[in-house]
DNA sequence: ACCTGAACACCGTTCAAGT
DNA sequence: ACCTGAACACCGTTCAAGT
């Protein structure tokens, strides 16, 4: 009496929301390469036109997930130190980013700009406020932070992944090229959380240092 | 009596590194979207499948042409100090990088391994040991600055580039979204050389103290 | 043995044709 | 007016058929 497959959108109404939360979970389990109008619509049981009634576009798409994806957050406490409040953002940003590996590519070469991703930047705008810098050097600091952070997790996406390790190869390389002949192993490891770790502190000291040439 | 378009391949030989300077002048002209095999074929007057005589796929052709886009670059003179060997392997680096929009993408994702990316890789790890870090602290800032600028270069190419300007937007909600209501002008732009270079001090600041820490 | 190009298995997106 | 899906204009790459 039914059909097969009903035609038409199987899971209730679709929706932009329902959409990037259906496509999220597909490329958690399936990796980047799911993320295709395509397959994201043979998910949820629809025609691949039927999602451009809601996005523009494919891009447009993908930033919906992305910005999901930066939804489970523990934001820091506004009364630690900005220091603390700095590591601790972008460490949990990098997690969560990395918590989802389909849309982590995306979100390395594109800051979401959505909800949760517009409040992570508040965040950090404050932080760098109060540890003293002007706005010129707060706008600065806040690129040069989600610079350092996108490259991060394309590294941890890169490294995590396939075969297709260029990173940890390059390190091997330089390591290999230099005549000091530096040794492989005890170095944090690409796209580790450590190596994270020792770049953000760089960044934090440089700021530091900033902040003591012009105390107030 | 000659043929429309004589078959095969019009111009010599083809060989690797004809292939990659033909695909790096064709990206200069028409951009990331011309780096396709069909398209660097047609430019070739050959067949496609010809250029998987001399590359295994797609991205050892692209890797092949990133390397070569590092080819003219100033190498810092050995006698400088440091801090002003990283500030200059960095931005020539950079500038090469994007005076060859095709291919700077590429370049941005994945680190050349070809001769010119090795030997700017040999040059920083110099740069960072003469500094005076340790073995690990040496590998982990090389990795930390390659990852800056790689971020540096990707976010430059989307800002030079046609209306896909991500960067841009984020930086102005950011400023839009603090409550201080930061100023749009006098801002170094997102991707600009100044903005590149504020972060990099940033990061030899912190490595400066690093040094100071444990002198020798 | 080498080389070619037709064909495969995909893309994102347009648009005409259906309801 | 809305929605569908066939079709377009591409991809990278495989592979069988030609020389």
């Amino acid at each position: 009496m039914v059909k097969s497959q009903p035609k038409g959108t199987v899971r209730g109404t679709l929706s932009p929301a329902s959409i990037a939360a259906s496509a999220l979970k597909l490329g958690d389990q399936e990796g980047p390469e799911a993320m295709a109008i395509r397959r994201i619509a043979a998910q949820l049981g629809c025609d691949p036109m039927a999602l451009y009634r809601h996005f523009a576009n494919r891009v447009a798409l993908l930033d919906a997930v992305a910005d999901l994806a930066l939804a489970d957050l523990a934001l820091p406490d506004d009364h630690d130190p900005w220091e603390d409040r700095l590591r601790s953002l972008l460490t949990e940003t990098r997690r969560a980013a990395l918590a989802h590996p389909g849309i982590a590519p995306h979100i390395a070469a594109r800051p979401p700009l959505g909800p949760h991703g517009l409040r992570i930047g508040r965040v950090l705008i404050e932080a760098l406020r109060q540890a003293g810098l002007d706005d010129r050097q707060t706008v600065a600091a806040s690129q040069v932070l989600i610079a350092y952070l996108s490259s991060a997790i394309a590294m941890a996406v890169a490294t995590q992944g396939r075969r297709d390790d260029r990173w940890s190869e390059a390190a091997q390389a330089v390591r290999d090229s230099s005549e000091h002949r530096l040794p492989a192993d005890a170095m944090p490891a690409v796209g580790s959380v450590d190596q994270f770790s020792f770049g953000l502190d760089l960044l934090i000291d440089g700021l530091r240092a900033r902040v003591r040439d012009r105390p107030r």
